[in-house]
Parts: C-alpha cells; sequence; structure tokens
DNA sequence: CAACTACCTGACCACAGAGTCAACAAGTTA
DNA sequence: TAACTTGTTGACTCTGTGGTCAGGTAGTTG
C-alpha cells in the first residue's frame, strides 16, 4: 500500500516536473516572443524570466525554433475555433456580434498568441505559410460561403465576404495588436474592460448597420 | 568658364554620390526592416543587397539604430499629413471617404513603411513612444474633436471617436500589413490594384452606413 | 538495493554580427 | 599643384548567442 502509494505519488510528480516545466517554458517563451520578436528573444532571457538554467531550456526543446513553432501551433487552433461557429442558419445579426465580441475578447486575454500570430504574418509568414494555406483558407472559404448564403437570404447587403472578413479580422485584432498604441492615445497605462466592451460593440454596430443588417 | 562648370559639376557630382548612397541605403534598409524586422536585420544583408561594403553603411550611419530611426522617423510624418486634412466644416462623408482611400493606397504604396510601422507598435513602440505620445497624440485629439462636431452637428451617429478612429486606423492598415496572407487566402500571388479599390469602398461604404452618415 | 531512466546544469565551443580603425582614393578649393 | 575634405574599404576586435556535452542528481522499477 505504502509501496503503491508512494510509488504513485513519485510518478505523479515525476509527470507533473515535466508537465510544470514544460507549461512554464511555454508561458514565459510566449510572453517574449510576442513583446520582442523571434530574433529579439533570446533563450537566455527565456531561461532567466523562468529562473531556470538556460541549458534546461533545450532539454525541453531542442532549438529556439522548435519552441517558437510550439508556441505558435496553438495559436492558429484558438484562431480558427470562433470562425467555424458561424453557420448559415444563424441569423447573421447573432452570428457576427457573437463573432467580434469573441475576437476582441481573444484580443484581451490571449494578447500575446494575437501579438505573435500579427508579428508572424507581418513578416511573411515564414513559419506559418504552410499552415495558412490549408488550415485556415479552408476555413475561410467556408465562412465566405456563409456570409454568401447571408446575401443570398437577403439578409444582408451583397459586399465582398473576403473583404468584409478582413475588415472583421483587423479591427478586432487591432485590440492586441495595438493596444498599447491605443492606451498612450487614450491617456492610460492600459486598456481597461471597458475600453475592450466598448470596442467591440462599436465594431459590431458599425459592421452590422454597415452590411445592412437590420437589428431585432 | 571650364573651371567654374568643372567645379560646378564636380561639387554637384559629390553632393550627389552623398544624396544617391544615402537614399539607396534607406531604401534598402527599409525592404529588408519591412521584411525581417529591427532584430532579424544585418547590416551585412543590407550591404550586400545595396551592393556597397559593409563598412561603407556604417560610414553614413554610425549605428545600426541611427539608420533604423532614420527609417522610422520618416513614416510617423507620412501616417500623419492624411488624418490632419480631416476638418470639422468638411462633411464626414467626404472626409472620411478621402482619408480611408488615402490610407489604403499608402498601404499600397508604402507598404513597407506601414510594415514597419505596425511592427514597431507591435512590440511596444519602443523606439517610436515618445513621438507617439506627443505628435500622434496631439493630431489623434484634434481629429477626435472634429469628429465630434461632426455629432454635434448631427452628420453622423453619436460613436466613440476615439474607438472609431482605431477601427479605420487597423481596416486600412491591414492592407499593407496582412497583404501577404490575403493574397493567400485569395487565391493569387499578390493583391492587385482592383483588391485595394474594392477594400478601400468596402470599408468606406461600411464605415459611412455604420456612422449614419447618409449618402448623396 | 541495483539498475535504469528521466532530469539537470556548468563549462565549453563556434560563429555571427555590430562597430572600430587605419590606410587609402577620390573629389574640392585656393 | 598642394592642402584639404569627403568618401571607401578590408582587416580587426569584442560581445552575445545558439547549441553541445559530459558528468551529475533525482526519481522509478524490478
Amino acid at each position: 500500500m505504502t509501496d503503491t502509494k508512494k510509488s504513485v505519488i513519485k510518478r505523479r510528480k515525476s509527470a507533473d516536473i515535466r508537465k510544470g516545466n514544460l507549461q512554464l517554458i511555454l508561458t514565459v517563451a510566449e510572453q517574449r516572443f510576442a513583446e520582442f520578436g523571434y530574433n529579439g528573444t533570446t533563450i537566455s532571457s527565456i531561461a532567466e524570466q523562468a529562473n531556470l538554467p538556460k541549458s534546461n531550456i533545450l532539454y525541453y526543446f531542442k532549438t529556439k525554433e522548435v519552441l517558437y513553432k510550439e508556441v505558435l501551433s496553438q495559436i492558429l487552433k484558438i484562431w480558427l475555433v470562433d470562425m467555424e461557429e458561424m453557420t448559415a442558419d444563424q441569423h447573421p445579426k447573432e452570428a457576427l456580434r457573437q463573432y467580434i465580441l469573441l475576437k476582441v475578447r481573444q484580443s484581451k486575454d490571449h494578447s500575446n498568441a494575437s501579438r505573435i500570430f500579427a508579428s508572424e504574418l507581418l513578416h511573411g509568414a515564414p513559419f506559418l505559410k504552410e499552415k495558412l494555406q490549408t488550415d485556415l483558407k479552408v476555413q475561410f472559404i467556408s465562412t465566405c460561403q456563409v456570409i454568401r448564403e447571408w446575401i443570398a437570404k437577403q439578409w444582408m447587403n451583397p459586399i465582398s465576404p473576403e473583404h468584409l472578413l478582413f475588415m472583421i479580422w483587423s479591427s478586432t485584432q487591432a485590440y492586441a495588436d495595438y493596444g498599447l498604441q491605443s492606451s498612450i492615445l487614450m491617456g492610460k497605462a492600459e486598456l481597461d474592460d471597458d475600453d475592450f466592451e466598448t470596442g467591440a460593440e462599436l465594431i459590431t454596430q458599425i459592421v452590422l448597420r454597415g452590411c445592412g443588417i437590420k437589428q431585432l
């Protein structure tokens, strides 16, 4: 009994070490990459912030590139999930509102991930190009189709679904990407919850009205 | 006569060397910084692309940082100019349309500059913070005031000028920042003139309708 | 406890990249 | 032409960084 228990405890403890360190490193790495970019981030700086020796980082991730890709890989998933929820049978009034809200929330809650993603795109998506051409593109085409059906049902004005999506993406994404700049301009240390809510609401209003979608 | 002429020619030639090299370096540097970011860009790579020895770059720009700041400094100016043109006596219908058009054009014609600016903001504007707090903020506040006056005149719905500007900035800026991603999704090598026009028109329509600005 | 595996880490290496410098070339002016 | 300024460049230094490695320790299993 004691043996088993002890063994179990130890086994769990050992697994926890790995899991814990992995998580710690990924979290810290995400912060650093978001702030300084891939080239501006050193393994040493990650190590320092995580309170681990540099060699230990390299023990879990063979190279810096592997670590970065690992961080990246989780981001695209998050990005795609929200879009899937828009379907043709929903009314755009609800669907778009919800999507915009989620995207802005994401900019707030996963600001680092969002910024890394943006930075990646900005520099030509060297590590993401393939995934964009497959996963994201499939989802994109499908969502454009949904919008086309909304238009066919005359639930909204006939406008380019592609450009509409670009507009929604960029304006919601901006609350992560340019949050700092925005806060400077608005004269505060950082954007608060209200700012995000106001932003989401404004984007929603403008998009819905702009697309000729009658509200209520 | 011959002497003077010769002298003049030589003087001009000498000045031209400086001017020409300066311009060449700045242009190449802008490309590299846009594509690889500050840390991802090496002086050697700039030198190579400009067909100059590395030392020569350092002769004109004491350090990499000086060169980068020089590139940056020209960008903010461009960014501010268009905004100045929006004034309270104009009707937002015209003013916003024009501003959006200019901003999208800028994303097309000065894509590198736009991307450097975006990248700078994305990483907390380490080199631009001061200028943002002064120049850009002044212009921002003033433009917000213009919008407030439009609202007071009931030329548009009462919406937050700050967030409206963020929305316009980000959605127009996106045509530079995410141009590559967009082209991938739309299945072409790069966005063509039509895409930019369509984008500008769509943003304009949505913003004008979204703000409750009657067109014509 | 013994053998084993997973985890940890300081010392080390190779190399790239920013910036210096000294010597030289080319234009400029009197 | 002589004195001077401006431009040019290869060779060099020095720091920082990604990554290796060997020798450790701590958990694990029979």
